[in-house]
DNA sequence: ATTTTATCGCAACATTGTTGCAAATGATAA
DNA sequence: TTATCATTTGCAACAATGTTGCGATAAAAT
């Protein structure tokens, strides 16, 4: 079975996500990085996280991906049900942990994930009335 | 005030999603033009479909950009509230007109747009049983 | 038919993500 | 501590996707 090595790579991208309120694209993760790692390794660390549970990956609808933190990899059964917001103004995404979307699905699917993204203005935009 | 011209282009790409009962990638589109205009061509008639809210962008959990034809262009206002499908097996995107999450968002937020994407086995790839 | 300007083709570029392979390194046990 | 070995890394090369500038073309209106 194949073990996750503790690397300093790794740990510094984890660090960043520690940092980070919102959720960051693979660009931004390697901007603050400094030069730790190569362009590759970021994209398998951020591979390995997200297999791993540790991060989850987000998809915009403006074709950006970025990946969060999970802050329930506790849980037994890992899903990511809740919802995104993606500013149209300072393009911040962050998880909305406590929204998730009821629905109704016609027969003969079977839904084994969800990606429910919001956009629109976030709270800071929205008061600095733009 | 620019106006939208009928090109031979726009009406070959119509067509294409006339006869497509799935969601389609530019690729896909390409494919199924043979030529008849440049792959730039193609990206900004898209660009121009989606803001005449003739198409919809869908945007995939993978990555993936794919279009889809809107059948609700008469309504007053146009908003594309429906969920989308999306087969991990035949890679298929489908628009499920009839299924509208409901959720409650927190304040201070003001939601424009929302992009709900399913994914799982399609009806075709599920009866297969894989 | 003429005029206007949206659209197109082409070339060049930018960004994002992937792959193969030899070298480096973390984890484990001797 | 040292030896071992599979995992991880860097590098180079590649692939896919999307963008931009600009002169040429063609749609639509007069
Ligand atoms: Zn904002
Ligand atoms: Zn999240
Ligand atoms: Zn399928
Ligand atoms: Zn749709």
């Amino acid at each position: 079975m194949k073990t996750t090595r503790n690397t300093t790579a790794k740990t510094a991208v984890l660090e960043v996500f520690e940092k980070s309120r919102t959720a960051l694209s693979h660009t931004e993760i390697q901007k603050q990085l400094n030069d730790v790692c190569d362009r590759v390794t970021i994209y398998r660390i951020l591979d390995r996280l997200v297999n791993d549970d540790i991060v989850h990956k987000i998809s915009n609808l403006d074709g950006t991906v970025k990946y969060a933190k999970c802050n329930h990899s506790n849980q037994r059964v890992h899903i990511h049900n809740h919802a995104h917001f993606s500013c149209e103004n300072c393009h911040e995404i962050t998880c909305l942990e406590n929204v998730k979307p009821s629905y109704i699905m016609p027969h003969n699917y079977k839904v084994k994930e969800i990606n429910f993204t919001l956009s629109g203005l976030c709270p800071n935009c929205l008061n600095s009335n733009i």
